[in-house]
DNA sequence: AATACTGTCAACAAATATGATGACACATTT
DNA sequence: AAATGTGTCATCATATTTGTTGACAGTATT
């Protein structure tokens, strides 16, 4: 797999979890300690974030890195 | 959970797998299109890895993602 | 119609990861 | 003793992520 296609999935990941909450990219970007333009650049694949921006996108979602990454 | 514990701890989780397949640094290197030293960084906590760095890694190992980060 | 919210895109500086090379001490092998 | 393998560290240039800001169209709300 190349890493734009492993970007790509893992944004869909994110985005199904955060739905799954009922939560805009602006909830959940506050509850990461970022901005909504970050998460968005991680949901969209244009990024291949890094181990802990993953870990903490986790976190916020209140599921483990491993759980997240289940793609 | 701060961005170097997580590291290290993605660090002994891959010394870890790689020792279970009795592979030297260098084997994982090769299997992973890497050179030692960049293997050695990621052991060793050195760096927050990339998604797509740990997915070459597990691939590697002959796992997936989520498996390897299960730390 | 005006306001606020949402997802998206672009650009910038700063921080960081990556790939590459060289070097070192230690242990093992020949 | 010499050669090889292993893990580790440092440095460098390049590529990339991150944080930030501003902007835009579409939607919903008032």
């Amino acid at each position: 797999m190349k890493k734009e296609e492993l970007a790509r999935k893992i944004g869909k990941r994110v985005i199904q979890l955060r739905k799954k909450k009922g939560w805009t990219q602006s909830e959940l970007a506050r509850e990461c300690f970022k901005d909504r333009q970050s998460i968005e650049r991680v949901e969209s694949g244009k990024t291949n974030p890094t181990a802990y921006t993953l870990y903490e996108v986790a976190s916020a979602l209140g599921i483990s890195l491993a759980e997240l990454v289940k793609i």
